[in-house]
DNA sequence: CCCGTGATTCTCT
DNA sequence: GAGAATCACGGGC
């Protein structure tokens, strides 16, 4: 049986499907994964990395298997999983998942129901109590670690990526099919002009 | 639909 | 450096 690196090092559009049914787990908290999203490398006008490396986007360009994380929008962090060869900085942003243990403190933490408390990116990274510290963690020590899922997860879907000004219309997005914990689809603001 | 919020990055000097 | 635009979002209406 593979272990957890070598699943991750592949190409990211493969591996990012595997990640579905997946388990994050941070301390008490853990979050089964239900939505993630596909960055791929230095082709894709989507990624952080498209403009090379950067001091933000550092953690994508180094090895598989740990956690990049950035803060956005003044308020938010999300988390991506660093995947595929050392040489090609691609990433699965977790989009989405389900809490799985540690309900009582995901809900101080996020103070929603259930069901959004981590349906969609900065809400998981928010429940699982994961920010920018975490940036660089590797996944397979410590108190964050992801385990894989046993066996196939059940119905997975592809759609767009959510969000995004460029490239988001690649399908690059992959959920479990009906999953009631998968994110609001919501497509990418307009660019508004000063005016 | 609107808009908070501030780090990061871009585009000039 | 400085100033401006951008932003893989979420909550509220």
């Amino acid at each position: 049986m593979p272990g957890l690196r070598d699943v991750l090092s592949g190409p990211v559009l493969e591996v990012a499907p595997r990640l579905l049914g997946a388990t994050l787990r941070h301390e008490d908290v853990a979050v089964r994964l239900t939505e993630v999203e596909a960055y791929d490398g230095p082709d894709d006008p989507g990624s952080h990395a498209y403009r090379g490396r950067t001091r933000r986007n550092a953690v994508m360009f180094g090895p598989s298997g740990v956690l990049y994380v950035y803060f956005t929008y003044g308020m938010h962090h999300c988390a991506n999983i660093v995947v595929g060869p050392a040489d090609r900085p691609s990433a699965v942003l977790l989009r989405a998942g389900e809490v799985v243990d540690g309900l009582e403190h995901a809900r101080e933490r996020r103070g929603s129901s259930d069901r959004d408390l981590a349906r969609g990116p900065a809400r998981l990274c928010q429940a699982l109590g994961v920010h920018l510290s975490h940036d660089g963690t590797d996944l397979s020590r410590g108190d964050l670690t992801l385990t894989l899922a046993d066996g196939p997860p059940g119905d997975v879907s592809t759609g767009p990526r959510v969000g995004l000004r460029h490239a988001a219309d690649r399908p690059w997005r992959f959920w479990l099919t009906g999953d009631p914990t998968v994110s609001t689809y919501r497509p990418a603001a307009p660019t508004r002009r000063r005016g």
